[in-house]
RNA sequence: GACCCCUUCGUCUAGAGGCCUAGGACAUCGCCCUUUCACGGCGGUAACACGGGUUCGAAUCCCGUAGGGGUCGCCA
């Protein structure tokens, strides 16, 4: 049976890092498997879901590369999760509760204060049809829930191996809202059936919801035995602290517009709480080879945004110039090539530093002069043009000579002058790009 | 409070009783390259949470303790 995955995730805020990591296994898993990748919009809340952010989602996911073979939106769907809760109503697993929140609420409050779990008591069950004509008349609109069995369930999960939950510890899930709306559960059910999902890989904050999407699964006659489940273990942040359900600062717009490349975060992503090395990668196809599931471990790995950066630059600095050359133009460096790339690559953290390199060799900059007659002396011995790779030795030698200097004291005054900056790329390769005119007048002191 | 899960170098992890004086990657430190910094190359330092068992032998099995994460919604 061919594999198909979905990633559902609510337009209620951005993507972060917490659900981009799932979003890639998924998509990774499924182009391993030759499967299909189907992204859901669970927007059955539209209190809190919107447009804007149903967008913002896509355009994330596409800034990853994480194309999607298949898309569905929950609320084009409402029409098939009303015929599910006739069936299930026919079968007597629905049935209707008039509690109100505030009611469920407070008898959670007493069950913990007893030390018993906050399930629902099944109370409703138990009243008969003229005290539901009763409730009704007192203007209380029912919501409906889903009947469990008291059989333990049990599921071989991939990440976690065998899982199994004694009946008990679950409240029958509410499936319908009073207003009539469908919840999670109900649509996402009865969408797994409806599209074939065969691996369900999300992050563990569902693993209990997974007893309960399993039975309902069955009484809505889906296949039990062709469903799987992984549950991804939730990253934390680097000091250990849970962000899963957080928004915060590490959501994915955030990186792609502080410059980040998205294959570095895929990278990132892909290898993190895995045995794989983290290492940068240039292609999505890459990581597919590489992919595995069985190489996630089940402890919670901490996300640093420190090692992102690092694998940004890293991956920047083993880039080859083809890869990035329509950047660059876009990038406003007309004319940037191969030898412009290659000398400052290797001193960028993000790609945008490239524009910071191209105005230091082709704009104006204002030199650091720390000792002028040094660097009077410096611009005299300047060797006449065309210059190439090896100008810079004959170019030092010529100063050395002059003047008795070398190391350090030679080279770092020489950097500051010719470049205004302390760090940068080899001064062999750069000097040749910066040309005579602007080395002198740099030397000399002045702006250009 | 209940239930589920986790705990090996700073970080991500390998390890499924003797192959472990615990391996790799990143970070860090050092060296080399470069008569400078960065980039790059090569090395070093660095860990089995704690306490009891079981066993000839435990990072690996059992029990307990501590710490961490998750769940217990008319959210997803």
């Amino acid at each position: 049976m061919a594999v198909a995955v979905r990633i559902a995730p609510s337009p209620t805020g951005r993507l972060h890092v917490g659900n981009g990591r799932p979003a890639l296994v998924n998509w990774l898993f499924a182009r391993k498997h030759g499967g299909t990748f189907l992204l859901r919009i669970d927007d059955t809340d539209d209190e809190r879901s919107t447009h804007a952010y149903a967008e913002a989602i896509e355009r994330d996911l596409a800034w990853l590369g994480l194309v999607w073979d298949r898309f569905a939106r929950q609320s084009d769907r409402l029409g098939r999760y009303h015929e599910a809760t006739r069936k299930l109503t026919a079968m007597g697993r629905l049935y209707p509760c008039y509690e109100t929140p505030e009611e469920l609420e407070l008898m959670r409050k007493t069950r913990l204060s007893r030390r018993l779990p906050p399930v629902y008591d099944r109370s409703a069950l138990k009243l008969s049809d003229a005290e539901k004509c009763r409730l009704e008349g007192e203007g209380r609109l029912p919501h409906f829930r889903f009947r469990l069995t008291d059989r333990p369930v049990e599921w071989d999960d991939l990440v976690r191996g065998k899982v199994r939950f004694e009946p008990g510890h679950f409240s029958d899930p509410v499936l319908v809202r009073a207003d009539g709306r469908p919840l999670y559960m109900l649509a996402s059910v009865v969408d797994d059936i409806d599209f074939g999902i065969t691996h369900v890989i999300r992050g563990e904050d569902h693993v209990t919801n997974t007893a309960p999407h399993i039975e309902l699964f069955e009484a809505l006659g889906g296949d039990v035995g062709a469903l799987h489940f992984a549950h991804l273990p939730l990253l934390t942040d680097a000091s250990g602290a849970g962000f899963s359900k957080r928004l915060g600062s590490l959501s994915l717009g955030e990186f792609r517009s502080s410059g980040i490349e998205p294959m570095a975060l895929n990278s990132l992503l892909a290898k993190l709480g895995t045995s794989d090395a983290i290492e940068p990668r240039h292609t999505l196809d890459e990581l597919v080879a590489e992919f595995d599931l069985s190489h996630f471990g089940r402890s919670t790995p901490k996300f640093d945004v420190e090692e992102l950066n690092r694998l940004n630059a890293r991956l920047l600095h083993m880039t080859a110039f083809d890869a990035v050359a329509d950047r660059l133009e876009a990038l406003g460096l007309h004319g940037a090539d191969r030898a412009f790339w290659e000398a400052v690559r290797g001193n960028l953290a993000r790609l945008d530093d490239a524009a910071v390199w191209w105005r230091i060799i082709h704009g104006d900059i204002a030199p650091l002069i720390e000792d002028a007659a040094f660097a009077r002396t410096a611009a005299s011995l300047l060797p006449p043009e065309p210059w190439n790779h090896g100008s810079w030795a004959a170019w030092t030698n010529a100063i050395k000579g002059a003047t008795g200097r070398s190391g350090k004291a030679l080279f770092h005054p020489l950097r500051l002058a010719l470049t205004g900056r302390e760090r940068g790329p080899e001064l062999a390769q750069l000097l040749p790009l910066i040309g005579r005119t602007k080395a002198s007048a740099r030397l000399l002191g002045e702006t250009a």
